[in-house]
DNA sequence: GGAATAGTGTCTTTTAGACATTATCAA
DNA sequence: TTGATAATGTCTAAAAGACACTATTCC
């Protein structure tokens, strides 16, 4: 019966397999007009010198979230007390790390952009790299099964934009819409279009509260605002017309039908 | 150095602290019109007698949800080849078992209502349980923090039902509309209008192909369907007006504007 | 016949997308 | 002046929600 093993590796703790836990944490933040994230230049063998996601192990007496966040904060100086972080998923194939095994449970974080400069506490460097220059020519090859890790953690920021005001996590407040909007061409690699994008963001409500201030943005005044408190947007906030969704020959269909009624 | 620690723990296993990994799986089915999660009675120390979810230790050389298919199997008879079974989330709060440090990795299934009976292979009882039931006068009260996690699968389930075709893997193919329609009233805990259900399914791209035959419901003819392949939904198909988002003045204060207007 | 369900069609309201207009400030 | 941006308004098409209507079958 399983069960009774189970019962019997109560008390004799060596008996269940080996394997160790450790967090990785995905910091994303919006520099210069792109999605970035933290790594760090790791300065231990395995990949010794490749460029990596913070983390480490994970103590016998520590939470999963404060875990990542003392991770964080003691390889990149980065303390987010304040800021959004999540769980993202648990990665766990036998042989992603060559050593031993290891079930890493992965956290997407979210920032503004940081003005002073990050790392150097543990890690032998740390830096923001844009997502899009990760495994090119232009940007580093990331150690262990990270990149997917990181891939994952791009596509959950992208899709919780829709249907969260996650967004707002990644500037400071106050903030004008074009910051906000800023954010999300960034982060869905799109560009919208300034007015409805306002139309959508003022008509949903809870979304962000005016403060009344405005601030010069070098054309003109923009009116500054806040996080409205409302975590789930209702309705959603949709990416334009996902690619891979598109089916040109419904959309042939469609046409046809409407042309048909006129 | 933190990183040269970690170098050092490479080299001997003995020092990373000591920590469990296991997986647990919420199998969610809908049967008789209420959404059901399959829970085993437990046949050991502790929570013995308690129900559960089922699930066990990870296995050395394999990979989590290889883990999470086969204590699924061992312990309940289910054997998912063709149905859904994603990974949730990872319970690893310190105390959440009382033997030792635990992390388990939670795993989201879902099948068709099963004929056959299932369970009682390994665990001393298994039996699907409506989940509105849990923790009532007419069902058990969980073992561990296993509730929690059935509440987290349950909203998985109904936020993935509205931009996935998710619904299908509930129904056998082929199926009507109506069964279709059931499991989201089922799921979502609402009733839908059938004549506006159908014209969302059907205008949304590749979410079921007619396989050209009908099917005797008792009243008249039904058309059968079965899955179209597509498995994001685009448009998604929305939970009629989410009650805890709707903020009454809100409400008001667009009517106001309505009649501004006119 | 009455009740329940499948399937089709229509009307209204809401929302999204495209675009025009005005005001303001910097170079 | 020219160009870029903020803010507002307008028009059209798409989608959601409510509801009417017919056909079919069981009781």
């Amino acid at each position: 019966m399983d069960r009774e093993r189970e019962f019997l590796e109560t008390y004799d703790p060596s008996v269940f397999p080996s394997i160790a836990v450790t967090v990785d944490v995905v910091l994303l933040t919006v520099r210069n007009g792109r999605l970035s994230v933290l790594l760090v230049k790791r300065g231990a063998h395995p990949f010794r010198g490749r460029w990596a996601l913070p983390g480490g192990f994970v103590r016998v007496d520590e939470d999963l979230d404060d875990a990542a966040r003392r991770e964080l904060e003691e390889e990149t100086g980065v303390s987010i007390e304040v800021a959004h972080l999540e769980q993202l998923r648990t990665y766990g194939a036998p042989g992603r790390d060559p050593r031993l095994r290891v079930v890493s449970v992965a956290y997407l974080g979210l920032v503004p952009d940081l003005p002073r400069p990050v790392g150097a506490s543990d890690a032998s460097d740390a830096r923001f790299w844009p997502v899009d220059d990760l495994g090119g020519d232009d940007g580093p090859t990331l150690a262990f099964d990270h990149i997917h890790i990181v891939t994952d953690a791009v596509e959950r920021a992208r899709a919780k934009l829709e249907y969260t005001s996650l967004a707002t996590s990644f500037v400071e407040e106050p903030f004008t819409l074009a910051d906000l909007r800023r954010v999300y061409e960034a982060v869905w690699g799109v560009s919208l279009h300034p007015a409805n994008f306002r139309r959508k963001i003022l008509s949903t409500p809870g979304f962000v509260v005016p403060t009344g201030d405005d601030r010069a943005t070098g054309r003109g005044w923009a009116d500054l605002y806040r996080p409205g408190g409302v975590a789930q947007l209702h309705p959603a906030l949709l990416r334009p017309t996902p690619p891979e969704l598109t089916l040109p020959q419904e959309r042939g269909r469609q046409a046809r039908a409407r042309k048909r009624m006129t």
